[in-house]
Formats: structure tokens, C-alpha cells, sequence
DNA sequence: CAAAAAGCATGAGAAAAATTGGTCGAAATC
DNA sequence: GATTTCGACCAATTTTTCTCATGCTTTTTG
């Protein structure tokens, strides 16, 4: 592909004449003179062939073609710029770039990610979600975290947080104090659902109860719906153990059972076997690992 | 708005260099050295201060970074390399820009455009087709053809086609020879409609029949597709009379009728009064006026 | 209404940048 | 193991770009 493409240079100066209507305004923001903007205007006009500023009385006016061209100039320039500023964050030396699997990234990592700015002001922290699986060192991230059931070939992965599904709901929930698995009237009237019944009835299969009980009760669609929706008492949830971290520590969630599903997966802390972590990726996991231990023993405790 | 760009020659540069996985592929199609190339490289890695490029073995990989910025560079200049062609070809001085109003473009126009091309290879014509009305000196087009009730302040307008609306049906469709306006069977049960049945409702009304006669029958949506209804027997249109001047003169429709609604409108050629016509553009202009003078009389004749 | 100011165009020379050619070392190929 | 291919790099050169000085025109000001 060979392009045939204007002078950059005089387009650059034709885009923000263009936008300022002027040589001069152009010039100073360009911070040339006049003249070499007058030039370039010159020069690209007669490479295009063709006029793109009338010369109005002492304004330069833009031509329809003018216009096109102004039109995409900006745009590009634009993104462009955007890009630039992009990737050099990226690859700053105070930066460090984190993959991470949804929900994890809003649930728990919200929950220590601000201390651990504080704590660290000069770590530029990158996050990225997403829910697909991403190839680390392709996609230029120094480590991952993921939910699964690692190890995987190629990566070091370090278990971090537990995969159980238990149930939860605020403490004054309950009209007893026993075991939920006890209280059949309630699991047969106050479930609530992520996206349908399957967690429940295995939970209830689990606890040797009857599963069809899960056939009813709202499906919330998301998490953290599910979360506040248990904390307002608005009926019992099944969830993921470190997603609910925060308001078991702030107690207004309890546990009310000690049967949980064992999910066989778990969050795990993934980064490409053969790139060392630099200083600063260090640290931040560091950080994590130390945040989930502590997390670990939170809920130990409940 | 003080932008912040890398050097452009760079990014052009770098972009070929990416696409190539080459510097020295690069160079050639820059039609530079290779050690041209290998300079800007370094002068763009040295301004965003990072690596765009992994030199393994004697291969040049894109890091992340350099595929984001490569991505964002080839949109950027295919663009820009398109709008220039565009431009250029617009002001071309062997091309004429022409802003039509729908349909008359389709329907009428490009009956007489190739005839126009083959009897005129030098002249390039640009065609632009839009729905609402644009500024011909402002939007760079040298005439426009306007459905309207004209003449317009500072343009000059000529009346080229009428605007009437006249029912159509294929030859052998109806089954007496007498005016449409005299088979009430026919117009009871067999008319198609555009896009609503306003307008055969005001044609029966014109005829001094009884309007709600119209409301029966397909609404077909495109006026090309209406006509081809008709042509295949399927019923009784009305349709703006120069639209089947193809089908008129063929034969394969005919007007049953000396009942029309006249719109008060017509197609108009149009021109800004300030402009004088290039020479192009007045050969073209002449064309399509002598082409509506003939199809005038075709219409005439039927 | 004249004078001053502001704006663009332009030519020549100066400054800056890009390019080249030549070389080197590393890796792939024969 | 010799040869070719490729990228990096240096120094010199060529090209591009910029500035300065100036002219011309329009608008603003006193």
C-alpha cells in the first residue's frame, strides 16, 4: 500500500488556521511565525491544487473542499493526540497495568484500591476490565486477576480469595437465631437470585433440602444489586464470599450457615511466568496479596 | 486548543514501518533509506518515551503501545489520504458538482447521466443526492435540481419538469378503454400507494368521486418499487409524472386518465444568480435541460 | 480623513531537520 | 562457515522549514 498523502506538516498548520480563521492566531498557537504558516498554506493549496481558503478581506475564509478537509484534519489530529496521551500513561514509569475479571474489579478491588493510592502516591495505577480472558504480556499488562480454575500453563497464578458461594442477609433478617438451613420458611419464601436458580437449588441440594424451593423470589441481574438489596433486607442472597467482604466487616451482613457451595474456582493473582514484575507491579501485588489475606481472615471470622 | 502532537513525519513513518513489520520495507514505500526510516523511529520512541516496537531477532513487533498508536495512525491517514482524493477530484477542472434532491436523482437522472458521460468522456460529473435542501455556493455545488415551488431569492431558477401526479397501470390493466375515471370497479379495488392514501384520496376528489375509495390497497414505500408494481399489472398508481418517463415512452405504462393533481410544485434547475456557470457545468446544464425539454414532449405525446 | 494598526503574502537567507551513505553487529540462509 | 539480510548508528549533506524584512490591503482610531 503506498499512500499518496499532503505534506503532514502543512496540513497541521492548515487545520488550525482552519479552525482560527487566521495566520496569525494559528501561528501562535503552533508557536511559529506568521510566515511559516502562510507558507505551509501556500504550499499545501498548490500541492492539492486547489484553493481551501478564500481570502476574504484580511480573514481567511475556508473553502468548501476547505471544510472537508478541516472537518477529518481535526478529527485525526484529535485522536491522535488522544492516543499519544493514552500510551504514554500507559508506559509510564509510575504505571503499572492490571487486567481484571468482572466483578472483581468493582467489588473488592474498589475496596483497597484507594488506600492503596494513598498509601502510594507516586503508583499511577491502570486498571482495565473486562470479562474475557486477555493475553497478558500481548496486551501489555504486568499482572491479571482472575477468576478460575488455574493454575494455568505459561502463567504464575498465586490464589488469593476464596470462590465459595454462602448465603448472606442482614442480621435482624431472620425471625431465629438458627442455623438458615433450619428455617425452611424462609428459604422457601425469601430467596433472591442473580440470573436464575441454579446457585440456590445447588445450595439447597447441598444442605440435603428440597431444591424446587429455589423456583421462586426476583432475579436482581446484577451483583451489587443482589448485595444492597440483602443489606436493606429486602430477603436472603447467595453470593460470592470476597464480593460481600465489606459489609460483613461492617456487620450489617451476616452469614447464616456454614453450608457454602465450593465452587472448585477461585480469584487468583495471574502474571506471565517469564516477565520479572517491575518495582512498582511488585508493590501494587503486594499490596493485593497482603489486602486478600487480611480479607481471608475477615471472613474466617464470620 | 494548544495541541500536543508527536512529529507527524514520525507517526507516518512508524506507521508504515508497523504495518511492514520492516524498516526497510518501509523505506520503500516512503521512498526513503532505510536509515531514514530507523531515524524517525528512534526520534518518535525518544518523544513519547517508550518503546513502540520489541526488536527480536531482526524483526520489528509492535509493543501494545505501538499497536494502539498504529491502529489509530492507519485509520487517521487512510482518511485523511481519502478526503484529499475526494477534494481533489472535486475541484478537478474537469469535474462538476451537482446536488440532486431525491428521487428525481435515481429516476430521472440516471436515465440521461451515461448518455451525458458517453457523449461527453472529459466531463468528470459529481453527483450528490441529499433530502434536504443545501447551500450551493456554501456547500461548493456548481447547480442543484430541486423539487419546489420556486423561483428562490438569489438563486436563479428554470423550471425543467412538471410536477403533477398521474394515475398509471400497465397497458392491458384495466379492463375497459375508458378514462380510469369512469370505472369505479377499478378504483375501488385495485389502487397501490406510496406512503399513504392521501394522494389518490385528493386525485378522486379532483375527479369528483368519493375520497374514501382510497383506502384500500398496499402501501408500497419507494417510489421506484411502486412503478415496477404498476409495470407488472399489479394495480393502478399515481405517481409525479416524470418518474415514469422510461416506462411511458417504453410503453409498459401508460396514464388512463387526463385527471392529474398539480402539486404547484415542479423540479427546478438551480443556480446561485451571483455565480456564473463554468463552462462544464453549463455544458451539463444545457444537457439536462434540452434531455426535460424532450422528455416534456414525450409527455405530451401520451 | 489621515494615520495607525492588524492581517496576509512573499522572497531571500538562516536555522533546523531529515536524509543518505557507509559501517557494524546480529541473525538467518545456504 | 561463508553469505546475505536487516536494523542501529555516525558524520556529512541535502532538504525542508522557519524567520526576518517588506509590501500590500483592510479596518480601526484619533
Amino acid at each position: 500500500m503506498r499512500r499518496r498523502l499532503p505534506s503532514l506538516k502543512a496540513i497541521r498548520a492548515f487545520e488550525a488556521v482552519g479552525r482560527h480563521s487566521s495566520c496569525s492566531q494559528a501561528a501562535e498557537e503552533l508557536s511559529v511565525s506568521q510566515s511559516a504558516v502562510s507558507h505551509q498554506i501556500r504550499l499545501l493549496e498548490q500541492e492539492l491544487g486547489l484553493k481551501l481558503f478564500d481570502r476574504k478581506n484580511r480573514r481567511l475564509i475556508l473553502t468548501p473542499s476547505g471544510r472537508d478537509l478541516q472537518a477529518v484534519a481535526t478529527v485525526c489530529f484529535d485522536r491522535l493526540e488522544e492516543v499519544a496521551r493514552e500510551i504514554r500513561v500507559k508506559e509510564d514509569r509510575h504505571s503499572v497495568n492490571v487486567s481484571l475479571s468482572y466483578p472483581i474489579g468493582v467489588a473488592w478491588l474498589s475496596r483497597h484500591i484507594g488506600a492503596f493510592g494513598r498509601s502510594h502516591p507516586e503508583v499511577h495505577v491502570n486498571l482495565n476490565f473486562s470479562w474475557s480472558l486477555v493475553d497478558l504480556e500481548q496486551d501489555g499488562y504486568e499482572f491479571a486477576i482472575r477468576w478460575g480454575r488455574g493454575p494455568w500453563p505459561g502463567l504464575d497464578a498465586t490464589p488469593m480469595l476464596p470462590g465459595q458461594m454462602v448465603p448472606l442477609c442482614a442480621p435482624s433478617y431472620l425471625p431465629s437465631d438458627d442455623p438458615l438451613e433450619d428455617q425452611g420458611d424462609v428459604l422457601r419464601e425469601s430467596l433472591l437470585h442473580l440470573e436464575g436458580y441454579r446457585d440456590w437449588a445447588r445450595w439447597l441440594e447441598t444442605a440435603g433440602l428440597e431444591p424446587a424451593w429455589a423456583q421462586h423470589g426476583a432475579l436482581l441481574g446484577d451483583a451489587m444489586n443482589l448485595i444492597r438489596a440483602a443489606t436493606q433486607g429486602d430477603g436472603v442472597i447467595l453470593m460470592w464470599l470476597p464480593l460481600a467482604v465489606n459489609e460483613l466487616e461492617s456487620g450489617s451482613l451476616i452469614i447464616p450457615s456454614r453450608i457454602a457451595i465450593d465452587l472448585d474456582c477461585s480469584y487468583w493473582l495471574v502474571r506471565a511466568s517469564q516477565r520479572e514484575l517491575g518495582p512498582l507491579a511488585q508493590t501494587l501485588s503486594d499490596y493485593l496479596q497482603d489486602a486478600a489475606a487480611k480479607d481471608c481472615a475477615v471472613l474466617e471470622s464470620c
